[in-house]
RNA sequence: GCGGGUGUAGCUCAGUGGUAGAGCGUCACGUUGCCAACGUGAAUGUCGGCGGUUCGAAUCCGCUCACCCGCUCCA
């Protein structure tokens, strides 16, 4: 890994302050206070948010891979679905995240090591209940072997193994706690009470708050794909191979949420599930990581920032054990620097989920899938290319935070045209003359032409300097100017961001210009 | 969860117990007319919050909230 970036760190702090002033982030609640791990939108940055929301739409599901075709030779085939963010908590119970979600931590206030409650044991001798308790790590014989050493020194004797009584750390009760030494420990009762940490939030729908009536916020928005698997096999014309996408919110009590909305406990996701013939996992898995890796190059996240990196073994999820492994994409954040933090998952979760689904005890559905053409029934594998939106919004702004002392601004977003909340300024050189009638005709035109795709300012207010230095920070990538010859030879002139070359153009060319310079030829 | 730091106008920050400040930005008017120019003026604050000490608190004390950094944690 380089320790050494082609482009300067830039400061978290200034690129926040930024995001403040012109509106791209702010602080969830912040008249009360803020809330942790909770940001919100603004103008621009609900924008900035959509524009790569409806990049990966259009590229991912209404046309797929931009074309590619796939490793079969055909074309790759996506539909979309839009699921509830609460769904059944039997779902939850079927992906492994109710017990996985729920595991009950303790902390060592003298060590300040901290422990899952159900990988703590404890020894003391058989009989005594007075005497002092000692925890170690389950399955960890040198964690052992200490706890029975302290065991010794505070009996002053060498006790036999058939005088060791052991039960798990979670079935003291608080007295016994108090009495109990930790493993990394000198003295008895640091250890706090196991505390659960819920990963999921809860929620209770319908008027008795029950626990009978608990209910989740999905933490990712899988499981709303492959408990639809069936419906969707059912009721579109799919075959397998093919993927079901679907942006949308997910939530997660991160322990410790941090680096401005890198670890958010609300977040937008946007997955693909994509269903083939365990026999050509393998083949899909490289296709999508290697074509997802490339669609963030062409959204302007290239060069050294981004990087591709396979998962070791040992730091695969559950769900991807048996797979044929995970890879991230990576960007190099500010605050992760020399580092890199993960924008998106793709991994060969097997059929991991559909068969969880098919097993739970409560569900009844048979998700085996009939291959016509292999007159074979299986269950499909399944490769997820799982992104965070927020995340790509984020390297976004930090990949566009361009320091420039020798433009009034100082600093200017470079963001891809495509990503550019506003598209395109327009203003009258002079705020008189005909010029502001001029600009308002051309104003109107591109906005009816691209207001789809994002804003489409025009500002006729102060000098011409002030103006362009406003969008320059806003990441306006094209701002049109009329002058005095507009309205004589209808002609404008366009200013690009990030070269400050202008150029003349004849005003019913402006659009093209636009179009041409935005991809849309 | 632990340790350290920070919190005053939209942003950056000054203000160590005595009337709430500056620069920039924003807005208006004038002038100018291709890069935050110039002139005049204006708006904007629960000094993060709550409580305490004090005649008097942005300032001292306690608690708390949020953010940043380092741990820890994170399928």
């Amino acid at each position: 890994m380089s320790e050494t970036s082609p482009k300067p760190t830039i400061a978290m702090d200034d690129l926040m302050a930024l995001c403040k002033r012109r509106g791209f982030i702010y602080q969830a609640s912040e008249i009360y206070g803020g809330i942790q791990g909770f940001w919100d939108y603004g103008p621009l940055g609900a924008q900035l948010k959509k524009n790569l929301r409806d990049a990966w739409w259009q590229d991912v599901v209404m046309n797929p891979c931009q074309g590619m075709a796939g490793p079969d030779g055909n074309p790759v085939r996506i539909v979309p679905v839009d699921t509830c963010i609460i769904q059944n908590p039997k779902v939850w119970e079927a992906s492994g995240h109710v017990a996985g979600f729920n595991d009950p931590m303790v902390d060592c206030r003298e060590s300040k090591a901290r422990y899952r409650a159900d990988h703590l044991m404890c020894l003391g001798e058989k009989g005594d209940t007075s005497g002092q308790i000692y925890a170690y790590v389950d399955n960890d014989d040198k964690s052992y072997a200490t706890a029975r050493k302290k065991l010794d020194k505070y009996k002053k004797r060498a006790l036999s193994d058939a005088e060791i009584d052991t039960c798990p750390l979670t079935s003291l009760s608080a007295d016994e706690l108090k009495v109990t030494v930790g493993p990394d420990a000198s003295e008895a009762g640091t250890l706090t009470e196991p505390r659960a940490f819920n990963l999921m939030f809860d929620t209770y729908p319908g008027p008795i708050r029950d626990e009978a009536n608990k209910a989740y916020l999905r933490p990712e928005t899988a499981q709303g794909i492959f408990i639809n698997f069936k419906n969707v096999i059912d009721t579109t014309r799919v075959k397998v191979p093919f993927g079901i996408a679907q942006t949308g919110k997910a939530f997660r009590n991160e322990v410790t949420p941090r680096n401005f909305t890198f670890r958010s406990r609300e977040f937008e996701q946007m997955e693909v599930e994509f269903f083939c013939h365990p026999s050509e996992a393998k083949d899909w898995y490289a296709f999508w990581r290697d074509w997802r890796m490339s669609w963030w190059k062409s959204l302007g996240l290239a060069g050294d920032n981004l990087i591709l990196r396979e998962h070791d073994k040992d730091e695969l999820a559950h769900y991807a054990k048996e797979g044929a492994g995970t890879s991230d994409v990576e960007y190099r954040f500010p605050f992760t620097a020399p580092r890199f933090g993960e924008l998106e998952g793709i991994a060969h979760r097997s059929n991991f989920d559909l068969k969880a689904h098919q097993n739970h005890p409560a569900s009844t559905v048979k998700l085996e899938y009939f291959d016509q053409e292999r007159n074979e029934r299986y269950l499909p594998d399944c490769i997820e290319p799982s992104a965070g939106l927020d995340r790509g919004v984020l390297a976004s702004l930090c990949e566009a935070y361009t320091p420039d002392e020798s433009r009034p601004s100082k600093v200017f977003m470079k963001f891809h045209p495509r990503l550019a909340p506003i598209k395109a300024a327009v203003f009258p050189l002079v705020n008189k003359d005909g010029m502001p009638e001029v600009g308002e005709k051309l104003a109107a035109d591109l906005r009816k032409r691209f207001g789809h795709l994002g804003a489409i300012e025009f500002d006729p207010k102060q000098n011409i300097g002030k103006r362009y230095a406003r969008m320059d920070e806003a990441g306006c990538p094209f701002c049109f100017t009329i002058d005095g010859d507009s309205l004589t030879d209808q002609t404008v002139t366009v200013r690009e961001r990030d070269t400050l070359a202008q150029e003349r153009v004849s005003l019913d060319r402006a659009a093209a210009y636009v179009a041409e310079k935005l991809g849309l030829g």
